[in-house]
DNA sequence: ATACATACC
DNA sequence: TACTGGTATGTAT
């Protein structure tokens, strides 16, 4: 009969809408008008080859979801006491093993590659600026971001929603010296941090925060930069020391409760007392004194999360963004507190199409994520639901995985083997093929 | 076992 | 004109 034309065309708008319509999920995207943004984003886009590949790929969704459904409708009332029985007994095992005692920092650049291009010139700051090229977008700064403009978007279409932008090609090489910069101070607090990409990483600073306890105060004091050159990165420092002479100041928002701020002396070079500002001994102290030291050393701002585990800590670092931070105190209610109405999208490795389906089953919130567990246990597989219910209960990684044990690489004589060389011969047309295929469809 | 899909930066 | 490319992990066949 109607069997998946139902599904097809009435979720086909708004599935559509989901896979290429703005995602305003990211941070400097509230409050958008997002009807005249989706219009100009369809227009440019629609009959596209691009298009009609979304379009097919949305229908597998759909056609996803359908089967979910039919399963769902054939689970009995018994079926599923059952399965809230199993899955509330391990929802005791997984409390009782609630780890809160780790102290995670997740550290989020803002805009990190538009920020470097628009300290690197200055002519930029004020403007709507995005960083890529008129086929992809890698970021853009929070001025773009008003008008839709953000990071995956092709240039051209970003052009359109904002006919002033100006586009900065990629420049790799400098945005991973100033990488390097910040992984410079974030060793100091976790030598085993964990970098993700150039602007993003996580940090276990539980160690870090009891030795802490016993630091005399030197030891906590910093200074704010001068235009004098440290000794290191002198290089930098001038380059930028220029752009700052029309009136860098620096965040304000790091010191609401700090007093020692002086943007009155800046004549002030020498590190004197009155110079510095010390930080105190709590997590959310080191985060801020991380935070004002990468500002200091790059000039760029970075927002952080606090939590007791990574998934949590990467929620935080996103809520008072740009130039923010936010913790989750570790205790059971703080961390049900925090994912109480907070939607299933903000979760990392929920994306558009998990988003999609748990919709369908009514689920947006984590509360509901949480709520519909017993059902979710029958119409998943074991590692999605399981870590559905993670999700949930504010469950995550309390340690940063060292990937030091990767999995062996081959030796020499294990490469040239007649063997391998077949092997290696088939992978590559194999991927050969793909590409071809690929090809075609364009 | 392999291809295909989802998600992230 | 034009809708990334690399990696990790999960799903489907």
């Amino acid at each position: 009969m109607d069997h998946m034309k139902k599904v097809g065309s009435s979720s086909c708008n708004d599935g559509v809408l989901l896979r290429m319509g703005l995602n305003d999920n990211k941070a400097g995207m509230q409050g958008l008008d997002k009807e005249k943004i989706n219009k100009i984003i369809m227009e440019a886009t629609k009959g596209s080859r691009f298009y009609e590949n979304e379009l097919k790929k949305d229908q597998q969704v759909n056609q996803r979801i359908e089967k979910m459904m039919q399963l769902k409708e054939k689970i009995t009332t018994q079926q599923l006491l059952k399965a809230q029985l199993q899955v509330d007994k391990l929802v005791i095992e997984l409390e009782q093993s609630r780890n809160l005692s780790s102290t995670i920092v997740h550290i989020d650049m803002d805009a990190f590659y538009a920020a470097v291009e628009m300290r690197d010139n200055p002519e930029l700051k004020e403007k709507p600026i995005a960083v890529g090229s008129m086929s992809m977008l890698s970021t853009s700064n929070y001025h773009a971001r008003r008008f839709g403009v953000r990071a995956a978007m092709p240039g051209f279409i970003a052009k359109k929603l904002c006919p002033h932008l100006t586009i900065v090609p990629l420049n790799f090489e400098k945005y991973g010296k100033v990488s390097k910069e910040v992984r410079e101070i974030l060793t100091e607090y976790d030598p085993n941090f964990m970098p993700m990409g150039l602007d993003e990483a996580y940090l276990n600073i539980t160690e870090h925060l009891e030795e802490r306890l016993n630091w005399p105060e030197d030891k906590r004091r910093f200074f704010f930069n001068t235009e004098s050159a440290t000794e290191k990165d002198k290089d930098d420092i001038n380059m930028s020391a220029k752009c700052n002479e029309g009136g860098y100041s620096f965040s304000p928002v790091l010191f609401e409760d700090n007093t020692p701020l002086m943007d009155d002396h800046p004549e002030q070079r020498d590190r004197s007392v009155e110079n510095s500002v010390i930080f105190g001994t709590s997590a959310e102290e080191v985060v801020k004194e991380i935070r004002f030291r990468i500002e200091q050393k790059t000039q760029l701002t970075a927002s952080a999360g606090i939590a007791p585990n990574t998934m949590l800590a990467k929620m935080c670092s996103d809520r008072n963004k740009p130039n923010g931070q936010c913790r989750i105190a570790p205790e059971r209610q703080a961390v049900l507190d925090f994912l109480k109405d907070l939607p299933i999208r903000k979760v990392p490795g929920i994306g558009k199409v998990t988003e999609k389906m748990l919709k369908a089953l009514g689920i947006v919130t984590c509360s509901e994520l949480y709520q519909q567990r017993a059902l979710l246990s029958l119409l998943f597989s074991e590692s999605s639901w399981r870590n559905f219910l993670d999700i949930s209960l504010g469950l995550g990684s309390t340690h940063l995985e060292k990937d030091g044990e990767r999995k062996s690489m081959s030796t020499e004589s294990e490469i040239n083997t007649a063997e391998d060389q077949y092997n290696l011969c088939r992978e590559l047309c194999r991927d050969l093929a793909q590409e071809l295929q690929k090809e075609r469809l364009k």
